[in-house]
RNA sequence: GGGUGGUUAGCUCAGUUGGUUAGAGCGCCUGCUCGACACGCAGGAGGUCACUGGUUCGACUCCAGUAUCACCCACCA
C-alpha cells in the first residue's frame, strides 16, 4: 500500500480508536493470569470539558497504561466521572434561570430528575474528548460517583464512621457561600488578599462618659455584636473590663470582658465580638457565655435580628451602617486595610462565616495512619518534595465539614425522630425510629460533600463493600497520576479512607505533575494570549503530536506554559516518521518480511544503529520507570530523527542504490536492519503516539503479528551491544561534520564536489577513511579522497583538525582567503580558551592531589588533543597568511 | 506570618548523585527542487546559566544571603 507524501492524522485517528475499543484491547480481564497494573482516573466532573490539564493528566496515564500493557501486564485503567455537587447543580440552575425558573419552582424531586436528565444528555461530553486523545480506558467499567454501587460504598462509610463517633453533628461557624446557599469545607474556601477598610467605630459605655473605639473590616456584623473584648494585660483599657458597652444602632447592652486572644498591637485594642459571624468571636463567645445572634439569612441578607437593616444585602447594609454611624458622629476614622477574604471555590462569591448546624468528620484519628504510610514509604510521592506539602497539611488537619445544603448528591443517611429526637443512621432507610419506634421520622435534607464520595474512588469503583474479584486483583492500584492542586481535596482523603476501610494503601505511587495554566489560570497566560484548547490543537496537529508535546513538557515543576509552536514542531516529527517509513517501504519491496536479523552479516553501521537503539531502549525504560516522561520523549525524538533518519537512512542509501557488487550485496542485511529498527522504533513510540504507530504498524506487520497496542515492548539485549562500532561511527561522523563545516562556511555550492586530503598516520583513521570512502563521498559531497601522511598543504587549502588527523580541502580559485583566516582564527580562539581551562586545572597541585584519577586522565588527554589541534591550526593559519 | 517553587539562547523549556565543548523546539542568518520528507536538507549566529558571598582542586549543579516572579498554608478584629 502506498503512503501519501505527508501524514494526515485526521484520516486515521478515529478509525483506530474505534478498532481498539471494538476489539476489547482496553478491557482488563480479572481472570487472566498476568501481573496486574491498575490506575483509576481522577474522575472529571460530569460538567467537564477537556481542558489542557485533563489532556496532560490523561496523556500521562495513557502512556503508562499502554507501556505496561505492551509489557504484558493485565492493565486496568478505570474510567468515570464525578457528580460534582455544587458545579453540576449550578449548571442546571443556570439552565432553569434561562426559562425564568428556580429550583424551588420544581421542588427537590423534580429538580433532581432534571439534573439526571441533563447528565444523560449533556454530561459525559468529556468521554468523547478523552477518546479523541486516545485514552485506553476500560469503558466497560465506566463509573459515576452517584451509581448505586458507589452510593452504597458512600453510605457504608458514613454509617461506620458515625457508629465509631467519627462523624458527628456540630453547631459551629462554617464557611457559607450565600450564592450557592451551602456550607463549604475549609479547603473549598479560597482566600484572596483584597483592599478593604478598617472602620473605627465609637461604642459608648454605660454609666460613663467614656467611649471605646473598635476597629472592624465588616461593620455589618456589628448588628450581631454581643460583647467587646480587651486584652486583660492592656494597661490602657483594662479598667473597662466588667463594664457594659452600648452597641450603637441597636442600642443593645453588651459586656466588656478580658480575653487574651486580643492583640494589643492591632487596631484600637478593642475587639467587637460577633459570635455568630466570626470563628474567633465564636470561640470567645463560648468562653464568656455570650449570646449568639445570627443577623443574616442564607443569602447574606440581613434578617429580623438586624433591626432597621432587615432586608438589606450585606453590602448595602454595610454602606448604610457606615453612613448612619457617620451621621451620628460615631465613625472615628476609616483606614485602608488589606486583608484576606474567603471566596467560594465554585462561584467566587465572598464566603460568609456563618453559624449553623453541620455534619463533620473527626479526621485526626484517621489521619495518623495515613501519615504513617507515607512516612514509611509504602506510598511514594513523585517528585518526593510533595510529601512535605502532604505532611504539613495532615499534621494540622482539622475536622471536615461534610454536609452541603444542596439537592444534587448523596443524601445524608440520618433520620430524625420527631417524637424522641433520636437520630437513626443505618444502611437501609429506616421505617421507624430505632429508639422509640415512632414512625414520625424524616431524613436529613442535606447531601454530602462531593469529595466524600471521591475519597472512596479507588475501591468504590472496584465494587467495595462487596468482596469483588476486581478488588482482589487490582487493589491497591499501581499509581495515581494527578495535579498538586488536589493533594488535600482528594489524594490525602483517598489515603485516609483506603487505610481505614481497606486496611491497605490505595496506590503505591502518587505521581504529581505540573499544572498547565489555562484560561481560568493566571494572568500570565491571559496577557500572553497563550490559551490553548486541546480540541483545537488536536484538530490542527493531530492527537499524537499534541500528546507528544504534553509528554515532552511533563518535566517536574509547577507550571507548564504550553506553546503552540512546540506542538507544531512535533507534528513535523509525525510527518518525519511517516516519510521515513515511506522511504523504507519503497526500498524493502512488497514481499519483504523480516524473520530475524542475521547477526553474522551485520556491517559496521548496522551494528552502530542497533547499538544506539539498544541504548535508547534501556534509557527509555529507566526514564519511564521514574515517571520522567519528558526524558523518554526526548530520547525517542532524538533517536528517530537525529540518529536513524539523519544518519542511518542516509548511509543505507549508498548500499541500496549501489550497483557495484560489494555494496549491493550488503543491501539485504541493510533492509533487515531497516525493518528491525523501524519496528522497534514504532513500538517504543506507541505509548506516546498511539495512532500513527498503529497505522504504520498495520502496513508493515506480518499476518502473524499482533496489533501494536498489544505487541511486546522492546527489551535491552546484551548481544546487541557494539561499542567498537559505535566509536568507529562517531569518528566517521566527526569527519563528515568537519568537511561539511568547511563547505558550509566557504559557501561551496552543493553541486560542486570537492577533493579532500586526509593527513594522518593513525591506522584506525586510515581504515575508516578507506572503508567508508563511498559514504564520505556521498555524505560530505566529496569526489576524490586521498590519504597522505606527508601532505604539504597549499595556501589555498581550507583545513580542519581532529585528534591525529588533519583534513584539507583544496579549493584553488574557490577559496576566500579572508574568510578562511577568520574561520581558523575562530577555531583557534575556541580551542585556546578550552585549553586554558584544562591547563589551569592540570597545573593546580590540589587538583592533581584531590581529583579522581579518571578525571585527571581525561583532562590530560584533552590537553594533549587541544595542544595538537592548536598547533596544527596555527600552522595552517601561517601557511595561508604567507 | 509561615512554607514551596522558579529565575539557563530572541521565545517556550530540558539539564538525577558537583568534573558536559551547557542542550532541544520554534524564531533568526547563509546555501540548497541533491532519487522519504521544504512539515525537508546542510551549515551558522546567539548564553558572564538572576545577583552576591561561601564550601571545593573544580559549582548551572551544594550552602547562605539579596533581588524578582509565582503559588500554597494560616482564626490578625
Amino acid at each position: 500500500m502506498e503512503l501519501s507524501s505527508s501524514y494526515k492524522p485526521e484520516e486515521i485517528e478515529k478509525k483506530w480508536y474505534k478498532y481498539w475499543e471494538d476489539t476489547g484491547y482496553f478491557h482488563a480481564d480479572v481472570n487472566d493470569d498476568k501481573e496486574p497494573y491498575s490506575i483509576v482516573i481522577p474522575p472529571p466532573n460530569v460538567t467537564g470539558n477537556l481542558h489542557v490539564g485533563h489532556a496532560l493528566n490523561n496523556t500521562l496515564q495513557d502512556i503508562l497504561s499502554r507501556w505496561q500493557r505492551m509489557k504484558g501486564k493485565s492493565v486496568l485503567w478505570m474510567p468515570g466521572t464525578d457528580h460534582a455537587g455544587i458545579a453540576t447543580q449550578n449548571v442546571v440552575e443556570r439552565l432553569l434561570a434561562k426559562e425564568g425558573k428556580t429550583k424551588y419552582d420544581l421542588g427537590r424531586v423534580e429538580f433532581e430528575k432534571k439534573v439526571w436528565e441533563w447528565k444523560e444528555h449533556s454530561g459525559n461530553q468529556i468521554y468523547d474528548q478523552l477518546k479523541r486523545l486516545g485514552s485506553s480506558l476500560d469503558w466497560e467499567r465506566e463509573r459515576f460517583t452517584l451509581d448505586a454501587g458507589l452510593s452504597k460504598a458512600v453510605r457504608r462509610v458514613f454509617v461506620s464512621l458515625y457508629n465509631e463517633n467519627l462523624i458527628y453533628q456540630g453547631y459551629r461557624i462554617i464557611n457559607w457561600c450565600p450564592r450557592c446557599e451551602t456550607a463549604l469545607s475549609d479547603i473549598e474556601t479560597e482566600f484572596k488578599e483584597l483592599d478593604g477598610n478598617l472602620w473605627h467605630i465609637k461604642y459608648s459605655i454605660k454609666g460613663n462618659d467614656e467611649f471605646l473605639v473598635v476597629a472592624t473590616t465588616r461593620p455589618e456584623t456589628m448588628l450581631g455584636d454581643t460583647g467587646v473584648a480587651i486584652n486583660p494585660d492592656d494597661e490602657r483599657h483594662k479598667h473597662l473590663i466588667g463594664k457594659t458597652a452600648i452597641l450603637p444602632l441597636m442600642n443593645r447592652e453588651i459586656p466588656i470582658f478580658g480575653d487574651s486572644y486580643v492583640d494589643m498591637e492591632f487596631g484600637t485594642g478593642f475587639v467587637k465580638v460577633t459570635p455568630a459571624h466570626d470563628p474567633n468571636d465564636f470561640e470567645m463567645g463560648k468562653r464568656h457565655s455570650l449570646e449568639e445572634i445570627i443577623v443574616m439569612d442564607e443569602n447574606a441578607v440581613i434578617n429580623e435580628n438586624g433591626g432597621a437593616y432587615r432586608g438589606l444585602d450585606r453590602y448595602e447594609a454595610r454602606k448604610k451602617i457606615i453612613a448612619d454611624l457617620e451621621s451620628a458622629g460615631l465613625l472615628v476614622k476609616t483606614e485602608k486595610h488589606v486583608h484576606s477574604v474567603g471566596h467560594c471555590y465554585r462561584c467566587s462569591s465572598v464566603v460568609e462565616p456563618y453559624l449553623s448546624k453541620q455534619w463533620f468528620v473527626k479526621i485526626k484519628p484517621i489521619a495518623d495512619e495515613a501519615i504513617k504510610v507515607v512516612e514509611d514509604g509504602r506510598i511514594r510521592f513523585v517528585p518526593k518534595n510533595w510529601e512535605k506539602t502532604y505532611f504539613e497539611w495532615m499534621y494540622n488537619i482539622r475536622d471536615w465539614c461534610i454536609s452541603r445544603q444542596l439537592w444534587w448528591g448523596h443524601r445524608i443517611p440520618a433520620f430524625y425522630c420527631d417524637d424522641c429526637g433520636h437520630i437513626t443512621v443505618s444502611m437501609e432507610d429506616p421505617k421507624v425510629c430505632e429508639k422509640c419506634a415512632s414512625d414520625k421520622i424524616r431524613q436529613d435534607e442535606d447531601v454530602l460533600d462531593t469529595w466524600f464520595s471521591s475519597a472512596l474512588w479507588p475501591f468504590s469503583t472496584m465494587g467495595w463493600p462487596d468482596e469483588t474479584s476486581e478488588l482482589k486483583k487490582y487493589y491497591p492500584t499501581s499509581v495515581l497520576v494527578t495535579g498538586f492542586d488536589i493533594i488535600f481535596f482528594w489524594v490525602a482523603r483517598m489515603i485516609m479512607t483506603g487505610v481505614k476501610f481497606m486496611n491497605e494503601i490505595p496506590f503505591r505511587d502518587v505521581y504529581i505533575h505540573a499544572l498547565v495554566r489555562d484560561e481560568h489560570g493566571q494572568k500570565m497566560s491571559k496577557s500572553k494570549g497563550n490559551v490553548i484548547d486541546p480540541l483545537i490543537m488536536m484538530d490542527k496537529y493531530g492527537s499524537d503530536a499534541f500528546r507528544f508535546t504534553l509528554a515532552a513538557f511533563a518535566a517536574q515543576g509547577r507550571d507548564i506554559m504550553l506553546s503552540e509552536k512546540r506542538i507544531e514542531g512535533y507534528s513535523s516529527f509525525c510527518n518525519k516518521i511517516w516519510n521515513a517509513t515511506r522511504f523504507i517501504l519503497m526500498n524493502l519491496g512488497g514481499d519483504f518480511e523480516l524473520k530475524e536479523i542475521d547477526l553474522e552479516k551485520l556491517e559496521v553501521f548496522d551494528k552502530w544503529i542497533l547499538n544506539t537503539l539498544n541504548d535508547t531502549i534501556k534509557k527509555i525504560n529507566e526514564s519511564l520507570e521514574q515517571y520522567k516522561f519528558n526524558e523518554a520523549a526526548g530520547m525517542i525524538y532524538d533517536f528517530w530523527w537525529h540518529e536513524f533518519c539523519d544518519w542511518y537512512l542516509e548511509l543505507v542509501k549508498q548500499r541500496i542504490y549501489a550497483k557495484e557488487s560489494n555494496l549491493a550485496e550488503s543491501s539485504n542485511i541493510a533492509k533487515q536492519v531497516l525493518c528491525h529498527v523501524l519496528k522497534k522504533g514504532l513500538l517504543l513510540m506507541h505509548p506516546f503516539m498511539p495512532f500513527i504507530t498503529e497505522e504504520i504498524w498495520s502496513r508493515i506487520k506480518s499476518k502473524e503479528e499482533k496489533d501494536i497496542i498489544i505487541s511486546g515492548w522492546p527489551v535491552f539485549t546484551e548481544n546487541l551491544i557494539f561499542s567498537e562500532e559505535s566509536n568507529y561511527t562517531n569518528i566517521f561522523k566527526e569527519m563528515i561534520y568537519k568537511i561539511r563545516n568547511i563547505r558550509g562556511e566557504m559557501n561551496i555550492p552543493p553541486d560542486k564536489k570537492a577533493p579532500v586530503v586526509f593527513k594522518t598516520s593513525n591506522e584506525l583513521l586510515k581504515q575508516i577513511i578507506e572503508t567508508e570512502t563511498v559514504h564520505i563521498q556521498a555524505l560530505a559531497k566529496v569526489d576524490s579522497i586521498t590519504i597522505d601522511p606527508e601532505y604539504a598543504p597549499d595556501k589555498t587549502d581550507s583545513s580542519a583538525v581532529m585528534p591525529d588527523l588533519e583534513i584539507f580541502v583544496p579549493l584553488k580559485g574557490l577559496i576566500d582567503i579572508a574568510k578562511e583566516i577568520q574561520r581558523i582564527e575562530k577555531e583557534i580562539a575556541k580551542i585556546k580558551s578550552d585549553l586554558d581551562k584544562v591547563t589551569s586545572k592540570l597545573s593546580n597541585d590540589n587538583f592533581r592531589k584531590n581529583a579522581p584519577q579518571e578525571i585527571i586522565e581525561k583532562e590530560s588527554t584533552k590537553e594533549k588533543e587541544y595542544i595538537e589541534i592548536l598547533g596544527k591550526l596555527e600552522e595552517s593559519l601561517l601557511n595561508i597568511k604567507e
